[in-house]
Order: C-alpha cells, then structure tokens, then sequence
RNA sequence: GGCCCUGUCGUCUAGCCUGGUCCAGGACACAGGAUUUUCAUUCCUGCAACACGGGUUCAAAUCCCGUCGGGGCUGCCA
C-alpha cells in the first residue's frame, strides 16, 4: 500500500464549511493537510465551502480563519465557492448536455417513501430516478427539481480507491443511485463543487476525515462523468468524545477559540492535536530526544512534527480526546516560554481574570516560577489572585492545625516584631528568623509559623512557600497584610 | 435496516507490513512512597492491554478465517 508521492505535484486543501466555529477536528485535520504539504514541500489550499447559503455565516468563516491563523497553520491560496459560481455552472451545463445528468422532479416525500420502502425490503437506500430515462437536459418551467448525475443501478462495477492510511475501499455502484449535484444550473451541492474545485485548484490528495469515505465513490463518479482524473485519498480517524463516538458539543468545548481562551497555548494544540491518531516512527524521534536531557518525550515542535510527518503511520481507529493529557502537554509548553513570551501571554489572563490595578512586566517576571509550575492553562492565574491584590478570608483558617487562634496571634506578633523592611528584602534571612521563632517559641513546629503566615499573605490554606510569597509582594505589602491578619485576631 | 471503516493498558500510543529479541515498551491519568510548613514541583515504585474463538507454524500481538464489540454514512447539509 506503499504509494510512491511525487514531491513536486503536492497540492492538499482544507475546505471547512462556515457553517459553525472551527471546530477541534477541523483543525486537526487542517494541521495534517498543512504537515503533509510542508513535508512534501507542497502547496495548501484553503477552501471555504459555503455553497449553502441559508446555514452559512461569515462570523464562522471569519472564526475559521482566525482559529487557523492562531495555530499559525498558514495557506498559500485561498478560495470562496460562493465565488466560484459561474465555474460550477459551466460543468453542470456540460454534465446536462452531455445526457450524463438530468432533471428530477421528484418531492422530498416521494423520495422518503422510496427510501421506507427499500429500508423495509433491507436493501441500501437510494434514489433511482425514472427521469433518468427520459434524459431532460433543460428544466420544465412549471416543476420544482434537482439536478442529479446519471448512475447506472444495475452496474456490476465495484468502485475502489487506494486510501492512503486505510488501503484499497471498496464500494458497489449500485448502491449509490442517482446522486444529487445541483440545485438548479446555478447553484452546486457539495460533492460537485468539491469534485470541480479539486480538479480546477490542482489537488492531489484529499486528507480529509473518515466520515467522507462514503461520499468518495460519489466523488469518483462526478469526476468520471467529467473526465477528470482520479485523486489520491487519505481519510483520518475521527476525533472522539469519552463515550467513543464523534466529538461533540455535548462532549465539552469543542471549538479551537474556546481553547484559546481557556489558555492554551497554540503550540500546545499543534502537538497534541499532531498525536491523535498519529506518532512519530519510535527510532527516528528516540535518536534525536536522547541528544536532549529533561525533554519530554511526546513533544513536539511544528518543525519536528513537518520533518517526521508521515501520513502511512495514522491510524486507522478513532482517537478518544483526552482534556488530561492536553492539560499537562498545555503545563509543559507554558514552563518552556521566555520571559518575555510568558508576560505577554499572562498578562491578558492577569487582567481578564483578576482585573488589577496594574502589572508591571517585572513582577510578571518575578511570580513566573510559582507560575509555571501550577498552571495547566493561563486561565488558571484566577487562582493566584492574592499575588496582585490583598486577599479576603475568615480569621479561623489562620489557625495551625495544632494549634488555636492565640498561637495564630503569637505567632504573626513575633513575625510582625521580628521582620524588619530591610530582613524583608532577603528571602534566606526571612526563612532564618521564621525558623528562629519556630525553635524558640514552638519547640520546632514550623507550622505553627509558617501557616498563620502562609494564610495572611494569600488567604488560602494551599499555596507556594510563604517565604517565597514574602520575595514577591512589596515589603510595604507584606507588613500590611500582617498587620491586617492582626488586627483581625484581635477584633 | 443497508453499506463502509475499525478493534494493543482507563486514555494517547510503540510493536504488526518484513512471525521468534514482547511473560508486550513509553507517555498521560491513577495509587503508594521520599522531600516538606500546605499546595505544586521533583524523584522513586506500583497498577494496568494484544476483544473472543478457531486455523497456519517449531514459534503469532504480528499471517488466515469466523464471531462479537465500537464508530461513521445513509440529505434538494458539508
């Protein structure tokens, strides 16, 4: 099944519908498209197929391209069919004229009934149309109609095509029936704007999902009729939700801009998306990981992932999408930002999340290590908020658990006399005279010191290193926030 | 119902084409432990799969057949 691919003659497309938000397996599929072009050193088409005008809608097609844009998937053309009218309309002439297609005058429930009727003979459903005999080639003014392209229901001929991931498909013409292409001479269903745009743009392999498999024996045949051909087929597993079936809304956020503002990172989609239902050949990424200690195993850059790229190695079983793994591979691209990448990529969260007065870029700088190692998305900031404004709480969580509210007290007194503003600017010498009260006052519970503390800074009972917190806030600002915890136990 | 695709740990997968090196490897998740003022990190350990049944063979996760399971499509949507 080893199909020799010619670099030079590459061309692929991704040709998403505007009919809802880029959705999580568009993307995937887009980013496969793009690997493979990049790889072969091809030419990637995008494609908006909004043939259908009722569902279509340019905020969708807008979306589609900004989510794309976003992955930094980019396309060399770019092309619109409900532009392309008049190129369509000249081929659906020539398929009338020719007697390869006809009018059908049939109504939605005649062809209901038709499909009841083969149902409950449990023969596969499909339309074959009496009109086909009669070979019309203009429409009868007076009758509501389709355009459909001529099949012969009684051919014995097995249509097949060699898929790329998936081997030699093959599929009986009889049961594809009289396949609908046209609305009228103006206006092209799908598969044959598909077939024609294919044809007219150069493609060579068609990488598109799995649920398209049944639509490419009709694809094949319109290409026929036409005289174009044949394509090269790649059709990828579907992306699944938990309960294994197609991944849905009802599954979670589904839509790459939701992902985006959740906290994602772009480069963190790429890689996880690039392993759902595809992996690098094991020897040829080990070599290369080995050369470089302390790097994860399943990560992956665009241009690693364009250098391994191979389309015969994606599965042929769908792939569950697993928001854990995501989660963790999101953890390791944000730990792997510069400074200064990682300010402008927090910032807007800090400030979405928190709203504070203001960031200055150099405490961005300065909480980025108790940062990057708890977020699994820059959404996650919202839990951070006490580094950026003085934090609200109930006076008994400042309560050690072995402790009570005159420990508490004790404690952040002794803290509050012993911490000078100058001790304050050494992070080993806050830690010192913390432990110093621990040994002298405690018997060496350093609990008993470091939770009251802990909790006056950030008012939680779960947080980094309260000595650390002191490195972060103003000296001015940790004082406060004693004083506060005081004043509070006092009351 | 019909047709098509598909089946390795909970999940993503390596291995399958070219049978032995696989009592099946890695990652995520999960569990336990170490460090520890809590959380996180880090480190260590553990748990866990070739869907089932036949066949071919000295030998099968790998080849063949069947069964069962899962999914997709079945539009005058794409």
């Amino acid at each position: 099944m080893y199909n020799l691919i010619m670099v030079k003659d590459v061309r692929v497309r991704i040709a998403p519908s505007p009919t809802g938000f880029l959705h999580i397996g568009t993307a995937r599929t887009a980013l496969f498209n793009f690997l493979f072009a990049q790889h072969y050193k091809g030419g990637f088409v995008l494609r908006i197929e909004d043939t259908d005008l009722e569902r279509s809608e340019k905020k969708y097609e807008e979306d589609i391209i900004e989510g794309l844009q976003w992955l930094g998937i980019e396309w060399d053309e770019f092309y619109r069919q409900s532009e392309r009218l008049d190129i369509y309309k000249k081929y659906i002439q020539k398929l009338l004229d020719e007697g390869k297609a006809f009018w059908c005058y049939h109504s939605i429930e005649e062809l209901e009934a038709e499909k009841q009727e083969q149902m409950k003979r449990k023969e596969a459903p499909r339309h074959i149309c009496e009109y086909k005999v009669k070979s019309q080639k203009s429409k009868v003014k007076s009758k509501e109609g389709i355009i459909r392209l001529a099949v012969d229901e009684n051919s014995t001929r097995i249509i097949s095509f060699e898929d790329l991931i998936r081997g030699t498909v093959e599929w009986e013409q009889k049961l594809v029936g009289d396949l609908s292409i046209a609305k009228d001479e103006n206006t092209p269903l799908y598969n044959l704007a598909v077939v024609v745009d294919d044809y007219e743009m150069k493609i060579s392999h068609v990488i598109r999902g799995e649920d398209h498999i049944s639509n490419t024996p009709k694809q094949i045949l319109i290409q026929e009729a036409l005289g174009f051909n044949a394509l090269e087929y790649a059709h990828m597993p579907l992306i699944l939700g938990i309960d294994r079936s197609k991944l849905s809304k009802r599954h979670g956020a589904t839509s790459l801009i939701e992902f985006r503002e959740q906290g994602y990172l772009p480069e963190a989609m790429i890689n996880f998306m690039a392993l759902l239902g595809w992996k690098p050949k094991h020897e040829t990424w080990n070599i290369e990981h080995e050369a470089q200690k302390g790097r994860q195993e399943d990560v992956f850059n665009l241009d690693e992932l364009v250098h391994h790229f191979d389309i015969h190695r994606v599965h042929k079983s769908g792939a569950v999408f697993d928001i854990k793994k995501l989660n963790w591979m999101n953890n390791q691209y944000i730990r792997g930002l510069p400074s200064e990448q990682f300010e402008s990529a927090v910032v807007p969260f800090v400030l979405r999340e928190i709203q504070p007065e203001k960031v200055e870029d150099d405490f961005v700088e300065k909480i980025k290590p108790i940062l990057i190692e708890r977020l699994e998305k820059l959404s996650d900031v919202k839990e951070f908020e006490y580094l950026f404004k003085a934090p609200e709480y109930d006076k008994s969580l400042l309560v050690w658990r072995k402790s009570d509210l005159n420990g508490a007290k004790k404690a952040l007194e002794l803290i509050n006399g012993k911490l000078s503003l100058e001790d304050l600017e050494n992070k080993d010498t806050v830690k010192n005279k913390l432990d110093e009260i621990a040994n002298q006052e405690f018997g060496g519970d350093r609990g008993a010191v470091y939770w009251p503390l802990r909790v006056a800074l950030t008012g939680k009972e779960k947080s980094p290193d309260p000595v650390v917190i002191t490195s972060v806030l103003t000296k001015e600002q940790t004082l406060i926030r004693i004083n506060h915890a005081l004043k509070k136990l006092n009351s």
